[in-house]
Formats: structure tokens, C-alpha cells, sequence
DNA sequence: GCAAAAAATGTAACGGATTACATTTTACCA
DNA sequence: TGGTAAAATGTAATCCGTTACATTTTTTGC
């Protein structure tokens, strides 16, 4: 590959010429430009960008730390990402970590080396905790580069890009006590995650606010996966009083307990409502249709993005927390509470 | 950021042996190798890569051009390049191409340009073809770094990953062919994909195989997403003479068209079969589960980068055509054909 | 104890683009 | 036309780690 002193002897002129003509070129005289645009053709060179950014000491990439790109929702997000890197010039390193907090420090370290100049987590977990503090004993506590989006973290020293879990998860619980349910389980996601924290808190919220009072035994751990969200169906049916609405805290333990329910002879919205959480694409195309809480995926993806480069750019002082609107779509999975059974006392 | 220099001059010695301690232990001293691992430490000195990779020239970056990372299947494939290329020390440059070949042709000019070291494309489409190429005169056509994975090109100038799609879909149309069915569509993914024409043509091979004519009022254009399988079964089922057997070019075409399936009244399987292909996680919690073909995803990913890898290393000298394993899971969605209506006539 | 071989360490060039600073050329006005 | 400002171009340092080659130190064998 050529490089730049050969297109300097071909134009014969100094090789900042040809530099100067490529980045800055009112600098150079039309005459000149035309003779160094003409050996940059003639020796097909292309501008090692390695070498560029060993210099300039930007590598114009970012870092994804992703739990799995497997999943649907994540998916979404790093289209988003991705569609806003490219825009600016940056490209997307995936850093599918499997949720291991090794892998995180590792893809982290690829900030520390110069691998990348940023890196933005999808994880309620900074990586940078588990390397060694750099500079600690140094007086300006600068923003990391490092933007943290969809699962936050409570005190992030970075920005972060949020929906108001409580508020949706609210609003859901909202919609099915209106339709009457006042025995509404809820399928969680991790147990430690502030997600699922928020999310539960939402629910509790408008339980309250409705008085009707919390049941443990209607919160049914989960892990975001379809199975999950099968067994923990399958455990709150079997309780001696079951639930006749089930939040679950994602679209794929929805479509998981939904079809628990169906193979137990149940029918959903009738015998028993079924709402999601992120509105997937499979969302409105469950049976029945689910009934879910949308957000903008790509739209995180993009603000993380954004928020990213202006952190490295040294735009931000202060870490903004972006927060970003929810939609409450309501499908054919919900639907009125069943009228009583016989023998069960209702005590509102 | 500390860097060698700095290093060496706190441990007396010089940068040389420093990078040898770093390199290659045994060709420094015992004490002297301490000496400088405590300078190291006492730094806190990372190597830049940037400025590793600017010299060697190579940048351990692999880039993935993916139609799109929303698709569940490609979302796997990923994952398992992602396994590999850490394994690898590799890392995963993300190409969210959208199909454009614009688009594409930005990212392959990262291998130009020395962003990255090779290129690994899903689709069937060779993005250097769009970029001057760099040596033609060059007598040894080297192979290109690159592997193309999952949707190969008929005449790919590299390694190829793929799964023998005619024999796949052969297979599927068989077992619907043994359960009875004689009218089954096929739902087809875009048009010029060698994909699409490899399934259609194992799809005839089995019909004609059956004696069963083939019948291209049958063959329902697709694009792979919910809503076009949902269009397509809704063009198929207003036929006068509509299938008894559905088969989709993949899961996510199948669970839109049991979607419409289902509004219009009828039972999957009792009244007509669905089938699907790529074994996609949703595929097995449908309604009813999804009979598919169930394609090692991960493994495409995995074995693409390893190959890929082994170009760079130039340890091969021809381009391996690799095949992978299918698997026919047959679920619910497949059933016995319905008995022929009144007055349909059965020719066979 | 000495020469020769082996081991350890050091010096400096290198990779490719950028850019501060120096130098040359051109333009302009008196 | 001489002189100065402005524009154009050139020179060489710089980013940082690696490594060929040179030099110094240690080890080995007799």
C-alpha cells in the first residue's frame, strides 16, 4: 500500500503538501492541489487511519457492552447505536459479555489500552470498577468516558439514558387493576438489577394507590428468557389462589407464560391477562396480541450514542440523565377480570 | 498515560528491555525483569495497542457486515463470532449495512484503510466489488480477507460457511409430502438471494421427487419479517384453491403467517401446516410450536471467524467450502393434510 | 586466568500521518 | 522597483512500541 512520501515524490512536493491538501485545502494553491490530487489517484493511496489515530490518539471507536446481543430488545438498541455512530464517524465495537463482570473489565481494558475511546453499558454495572483506578489520586474526577443506558446505574459517574421503569411499570398495573384484576402477579427479571427493582416498585405504587394489598407470592422471579417466563407461569398458576392478570417484566417471559397458560387449558385475556414489557416486533404477533409497554429501543441506542461523543469531545461537565418516554400499547392479552369463582371471598 | 520511556527510565534500563520483559521474558534477567515489572506497576503502564497495531500493521479488528443485528437469527450468528473472535483476541467491528451496498461498501474500506483486518459478510454480496480494486494488475489473486457466511455467493473469491439449503428444504417439504400434504406454499425470502433460490429449488426437488407438479401460484414473495409472512398467508389462503401446508423460509415469516392463519378462523395444523426454518428461540414457544429446521447458528458465527482468522494468518491457500449440519424438528404446527373438501378432485 | 561463546542490555531506526516552525514564493503598495 | 505582508511550501519533530544490530556483561571450558 502506498503511502504518503510516495505521493509527495510522485507530486513532487513535501509530503505536508499532501497532507495539507487532504485535510486543509484552502492551504494549498489550486495548482499544487491538482498535481497532489492527481498522485493520490495515480497511486491509488488511501491514508493508513491506523496511523492517524496512533497520532491523533482517537481510534473512533466505541465499545458496546451488551449482556447478549441475543436479545431482541438489545438488538434494537445497538441498530439505534449503530446508526448513530456511523453518522459520526465512529464504529461499534460489540462486547457481548454474557452479563460476566470478566469479560466486562476485559472489553473495559480496551478503553484503557487505546482500543477505544469509549464505551457505553447496557448494564447496571460500571466495568471500570474492577480495573485498577488510574488516576485516583488525581484532583478533577472528569466523567468517565463511559455512558451508561436502558438499566442504570443509582449513582453513575457517567450519563445515562433511563425510561421511568417506575412510572411504566405503574401504568401498566394501572390499566389491568382498571380492568378490574386485583390479583396481579408479576414476573421479574434478575433479582438484582435496579430494573427490576424499579419496575416492582412501579407495581407497588399502584397497588397502593388502589388499595389493594401486596402479595409475595404473586412476585415470580425470572430472567428475561421465553422458558423463564414458562416456569414462572406455571408456578404462579398453581398457587392455591392464582392471579387472574400476570405483568411480566419483558415481552419474552410474556409470550413464555402465555403459552403456559394456553397449554394448561387457560384462555388468555379471558381466563387470565397477559402483559409484556419493551413491545418486540413478536409483541403483536403473540396470541393473542400482547398488550406491553413500548420504548424506543433505537432511540436509546442513539442517545447513548450522542451523549458518548460528547462526553469525549469534553462537551459535558456534568452527567445528564436522559429519560425517554414510554407507550402504553394495549393488545388483545388483556382484557376484564374474570367474574369471581364460587367459593372465593372478596374482601374490597 | 505513561509510556515505555517513562517506564524505563524508572526502572534504569532501557526501552528495549523493557519491551522484551514484556514480549519475551526469558530473554531478560531475573533481576532485571523484576525491576522493570515494578517500574510497570508503579507507572501503571498500559502498552498503547494503538501504537502496537500502527506498527505491525495489524489491527485485530474483524468486521461483520449483517443485514441486520434485529434479526433473532443473525443476533446468534453474532454471538457465536463474538465467542470466537475473544477466544481469538479478536474483536468485533459491527456492520449494520441494512442491506445498502453503499453502506457495505464503507465498511469493507475499513480493511482498506486499515481500521480492520478482514471482513465477514451474511449476505450474499461482495462489498469489495464496489471499491477500485486495489491491485488488479497484481498477478497472485491472494484470497480476499474475507468469509462469507450463511448467504454465500455462488462464486465467492473466499471461504464460505453455509448450510446446504436445497437439501434442507427438501427435507421439510418431504416430511409435509409424507404427512399427506400435496398443495404446499412456500413463503420465500427475497428474490434474488441465492438463499431463497437454493430452498425453492430443494422445495421442487421434493415435489418432483413426489410427483406432485409444482404449482407457482404457491410461491409467495417474502422478506423475512412477521409482517410479510402475515401478508403472504393472507395471499395464499384467498386463493381458490388455497394450500393445505405452508412452508416460510424462516421462523419469523411462519409465526406471522400462523397469525393470520389463526384470525381467519382456522386451526394450525387440523387445517393447515406451518412450517418454518432457523430454530429461532420464539419458534418453540408459537402457537402451536413451530416444526422448523433448526441451523447451528452460533456455529456459523464461530467457524466464519475462525476461518477468516486462518486467511489473515495465511494459513490457507484455497478457499474451503465448509457445510453445516441442519436439523428437521418437527413441533406441532405440522399435521396429517386435511381429507380433500367435497369436491376437490385428487389427481394423484 | 584467559579466550571464546552465550547471555543481557543498549542504541537507534522504523512505521505513516500531522503540524509547529522555518523558509521560500507571490502579491501588493508606495 | 524596493520593501513588506501574506500565501505557499518545506523541514523535521512527534506520537509509542518493536526490533535489527551493536555493545557490554556473564558464563563456560580448558
Amino acid at each position: 500500500m502506498s503511502n504518503i512520501r510516495e505521493v509527495a515524490r510522485l507530486a513532487e512536493v513535501s509530503v505536508a503538501t499532501v497532507s495539507r491538501t487532504l485535510q486543509q485545502p484552502d492551504l494549498v494553491s489550486l495548482k499544487t492541489r491538482n498535481k497532489v490530487l492527481a498522485a493520490v489517484k495515480a497511486a491509488g493511496y488511501k491514508p493508513n487511519l491506523m496511523a492517524v489515530r496512533f497520532r491523533s490518539g482517537k481510534t473512533h471507536n466505541l465499545v458496546v457492552l451488551v449482556p447478549t446481543v441475543a436479545n431482541v430488545f438489545f438488538a434494537r438498541v445497538i441498530s439505534g447505536m449503530q446508526e448513530a455512530a456511523h453518522e459520526n464517524q465512529y464504529a461499534l465495537l460489540l462486547g457481548n459479555t454474557l452479563g460476566d463482570d470478566e469479560m466486562e473489565a476485559a472489553y473495559a481494558r480496551m478503553v484503557q489500552t487505546s482500543q477505544a475511546d469509549g464505551l457505553i453499558q447496557l448494564r447496571a454495572h460500571n466495568p471500570f470498577d474492577a480495573l485498577q483506578q488510574q488516576d485516583s489520586a488525581d484532583d478533577s474526577p472528569a466523567l468517565l468516558p463511559m455512558v451508561n443506558a436502558c438499566e442504570v446505574l443509582d449513582k453513575a459517574p457517567c450519563p445515562t439514558v433511563v425510561l421511568d421503569n417506575r412510572a411504566a411499570a405503574c401504568a401498566m398495573t394501572e390499566h389491568l387493576l382498571a380492568l378490574g384484576h386485583r390479583r396481579i402477579a408479576m414476573i421479574k427479571g434478575p433479582a438484582r438489577s435496579p430494573l427490576t427493582r424499579d419496575r416492582v416498585a412501579g407495581y407497588r405504587d399502584a397497588l397502593q394507590a388502589a388499595g389493594v394489598p401486596f402479595a409475595a407470592e404473586l412476585l415470580s422471579p425470572g430472567n428475561f428468557s421465553l422458558q423463564s417466563g414458562f416456569d414462572a407461569a406455571a408456578d404462579l398458576l398453581a398457587l392455591p389462589n392464582p392471579p387472574t392478570a400476570i405483568f411480566c417484566e419483558n415481552d419474552e417471559m410474556a409470550i413464555g407464560a402465555m403459552q403456559r397458560i394456553k397449554q394448561q387449558g387457560l384462555r388468555v385475556s379471558a381466563d387470565i391477562s397477559v402483559a409484556g414489557f419493551d413491545d418486540i416486533s413478536f409483541a403483536a404477533f403473540a396470541d393473542p396480541p400482547l398488550t406491553t409497554i413500548a420504548q424506543p429501543a433505537e432511540e436509546f441506542g442513539r442517545t447513548a450514542v450522542r451523549l458518548l461523543i460528547d462526553v469525549l469531545e469534553g462537551k459535558l461537565s456534568k452527567a445528564p440523565k436522559v429519560i425517554l418516554p414510554f407507550d402504553l400499547v394495549i393488545r388483545a392479552s388483556t382484557g376484564p377480570a374474570p367474574a369471581p369463582k364460587d367459593n372465593q371471598s372478596d374482601k374490597t
